[in-house]
Formats: C-alpha cells, sequence, structure tokens
DNA sequence: CACATCCGTAAGTCCAGACTTACCGTAAGC
DNA sequence: GCTTACGGTAAGTCTGGACTTACGGATGTG
C-alpha cells in the first residue's frame, strides 16, 4: 500500500514483464510464466509481492488463479511524485517562463512572490 | 534517462532520504550527507545514479558542487505509469460507472461495446 | 609555495532478494 | 476412491549493489 513497496515492486525487470504481460488481460499463473525466462515458483513469489504492493488483484476459478492489473498501488506512487515534484516542475516552469518574459523585453512585473525565499 | 533507470534509482531509501533532503533548495554533498546515516562516499556514488537517471541536475560553486532536483527523469516514468495502468483505470472506471448505472434501475442502454471481448 | 577543504573514484566486504528444486494442499476428471 | 493439473511455500544458493576505507585530483586561502 504504502509508495516505498509500490517502488519495489516496480523495481524488478521480471515483474515489470509480469505487468506488460497483463496489460488488458487477466491470465492465469501458468500463463503469466509461460512467455517468461525464469520458474513459475519464481513468478508466484513475484506475484506475491506484486499483489502486496496493490498492483494486482486476484480472481479464483476453480484450482487456477487469474491475476489481473489493479489500479490500488498507482495512485499511491503517483500522489508521491506529484508532491516530490511539484517544486522542481514550478521552478521549472517559472524559469521556462522568466526566459520567456526576459526575451521578450518587459520590464519585471512586480515581484511574483513564487520563491519568499 | 530510460524510465527503468528511474525506478532503479527510486528503488532505494538512502536514496529517496536525498531527494527528500533537496526538495525546494540545492545542497552541497557535504550538506546533503550530513543528516544521513552513511559515509559521504555513499552520497557520492547515490547522486551519480540519481544524476544518470535525470533526477538531479548539478552546478559547479568552485570547489563545491551544488545539486538540485530535475524534472527530467520524472516524466519518463510518468509517461510509463500512464500508459500502463490506463487500461486498468478505464475499466475501473467502467466498472464504477456500471455499477452506478445499475443501482440508478436504468435498463441497458445499447451495449457500449466498452470490452469487445 | 604549502596547506586545507571539497568531493569523486578504486577496491574490497557483506547482505537483501531473485533464483532454484523439492514438496504439499486443493480442485477437477476418470 | 485414484490421478492429474494448478499453484503456493520451504529451504538453500548466488549474484548485484549498497556500504566501507583509502586515495588522489581540483579549487581556494595563507
Amino acid at each position: 500500500m504504502h509508495y516505498e513497496c509500490v517502488i519495489a515492486a516496480l523495481a524488478d525487470p521480471t515483474r515489470r514483464s509480469i505487468l506488460e504481460g497483463l496489460r488488458g488481460r487477466e491470465a492465469s499463473v501458468a500463463e503469466i510464466a509461460a512467455p517468461l525466462p525464469v520458474s513459475r515458483p519464481a513468478v508466484s513469489q513475484h506475484l506475491r509481492v506484486l499483489s502486496d504492493a496493490g498492483l494486482l488483484d486476484v480472481r479464483r476459478d476453480g484450482t487456477r488463479r487469474l491475476y489481473r492489473l489493479s489500479p490500488r498501488g498507482i495512485s499511491d506512487l503517483r500522489a508521491w511524485l506529484d508532491t516530490m515534484w511539484s517544486d522542481a516542475l514550478q521552478s521549472f516552469a517559472a524559469e521556462a517562463e522568466a526566459r520567456h518574459t526576459a526575451k521578450t523585453r518587459r520590464g519585471n512585473a512586480s515581484k511574483t512572490k513564487d520563491t519568499p525565499e
């Protein structure tokens, strides 16, 4: 649930391959493992990590387990990214605007108090 | 530059602490390393990884190096997240809307062919 | 010039975690 | 019932990478 778990889950290439293989469709463990270069137990362990991170949902169908992408985990990560980089993106935009303003030769239009520092 | 590098860079807790310490201000290596529980060379190595991922910009000031957050690396990651989870989020929204429609007791308003499967 | 400060790099250690094989529980088919 | 597919778990191996200390290059100061 915490964004740290989401990032850790997304950090592994095999787990990202699993996610790519689940775009738009659900699949059983055997179907997920088939195209991957690792054993099925390894896939089971990855599916555990991804589920714990809120990136996958499971559904039972007889003896099979059908996995699908879940939107739960992503919102946490996206929220962290937004708060973390809002300053950098704002200052970046401010600089771009400043460059543009400087190019148009306008004087200073009062202080915008963007960065009170 | 690739989003894989960005995720790998964000996966380490010490590197996330470095990023948190750089919110809204730039700092030298010694200033960044001071509150952290690891040695300064370790911080230098982390700064390398973060810079390679496009998450930091460097500026030289005499013998010091001033690091600051950079918006470059984040856009790649965000683009991947958006494409990866657009389906899941859309189907999630579609389900929510379907539930809402069902609750309003409206009959079927023709087939919306959302999921042609 | 000598000396101190700042910081990147080299080399080596050590551990989390991504793998493997082996095993067991469960559900369906005969 | 027995047997077979499916898949989660246990236990052990091994490698990437996060650390350390030691060193050297670059810049500023007396």
